[in-house]
DNA sequence: ACTACAATGATGTCAATGACAACTTCGATC
DNA sequence: GATCGAAGTTGTCATTGACATCATTGTAGT
């Protein structure tokens, strides 16, 4: 009659999932270690053991953003042919997709990513946006944009795709507009890398 | 010897002056009722006079950084001679400014703005955005963007803009990097919207 | 099997905080 | 000068994050 081991088990997993679940639907300042504790029927000095403070738990979780995110971008760029084009409307449809449905979370990835002590933040960020730089290479390779650094080219595009993500979380564009705007915006922006070249 | 006159006089401005800087310096989350009281040399209980919650202060300072943000803007383009681009580079530079300097007010307005119970705050921040609608209005007259509804129109740059000064405060880009990424990306929109027109 | 030991959890405590209620002081108005 | 509402004070409560200390359990080494 092992109503509940001692010990929980997956502690730390199962933390990290509800916390995602509770900054995905009532945002990260509404995260408490104690409700979590709650949840997950352990006491409140448990979750220390797994996350020293609750900042260690936001850049866990912010972490773990990171390598979801680069898995949905990989995967929105596998499943989109061979084509420059089609790949970066899926890619930034996929993106904009990420930053609606966890704008909080997002959030957090961005602020955690320039704090000093974010250890291997920086690392998961990078391997999230290398997706994004590879498929900037393929459209210089295809000529369709300009040439150099693949960072700085693909800058402005990037800023694009996270300012309609912004516009969509903070209300001043609809659900529904927001393929069309994304369609818009990338197009908008060929148009003037061709004009460049 | 009134060392301390019953009545603060102007509590309300003196705790939104003090959390702007606050929120400035540390984020909204360092934000706390108790210690701002503190700083005005008042009572704990003393700032629910002039806010229920938390949040009403919130709202209030939300507010007031529309306020703000659009006279920032008006005067960038006021300071910018009468031509579509120079004033359009002027305000953009202005809107990245602004969003830098003060990017966890910006996130409590943007936040504030889809909450349902937020009266006035729709209207400060449309005072606020008429500013860009004229300006897009100016340059759609001028030929230099397409015809449509400015607000349709304007969307994709505001966007990129917005998306810039999120790199910015992400650290994804430098502050020396700033006016050159604005620049290019204008130009980059302005050579799009010609080539569609 | 037995014993350390390290990992994981439990319990208790503290200071800070937001929210609220009840009381007090002040100043404007009649 | 009495009244009354606005502004401030004091006291309290539940919640929270952080921390210290203790309890339990699985596991490695013998």
């Amino acid at each position: 009659m092992s109503a509940r081991p001692y010990h929980h088990g997956n502690l730390r997993s199962a933390l990290i999932e509800q916390a995602e679940r509770t900054v995905r639907e009532r945002g990260a300042h509404a995260l408490s270690l104690r409700e979590l504790a709650r949840d997950a029927g352990v006491s409140h000095g448990a979750p220390r053991r797994h996350f020293p403070d609750r900042q260690a738990l936001l850049d866990a979780l912010a972490e773990a953003g990171f390598a979801r995110l680069g898995a949905e971008l990989r995967s929105a760029v596998e499943g989109a042919g061979e084509a420059f084009e089609p790949r970066l409307q899926a890619t930034a449809a996929a993106y904009v997709r990420f930053a609606t449905r966890d704008a909080a979370l997002l959030e957090l990835m961005f602020a955690g990513k320039h704090r000093e002590e974010a250890g291997t933040l920086h690392e998961s960020a990078e391997r999230a946006f290398a997706v994004l730089l590879e498929l900037i290479e393929q459209g210089q390779a295809e000529g369709a944009l300009e040439r150099g650094e693949p960072e700085r080219v693909g800058m402005v595009l990037f800023a694009t795709i996270q300012g309609i993500a912004a516009l969509v979380t903070g209300g001043m564009v609809q659900a529904e507009q927001v393929d069309g705007l994304v369609a818009d915006a990338i197009a908008h922006f060929l148009r003037g890398s061709r004009a460049a070249a």
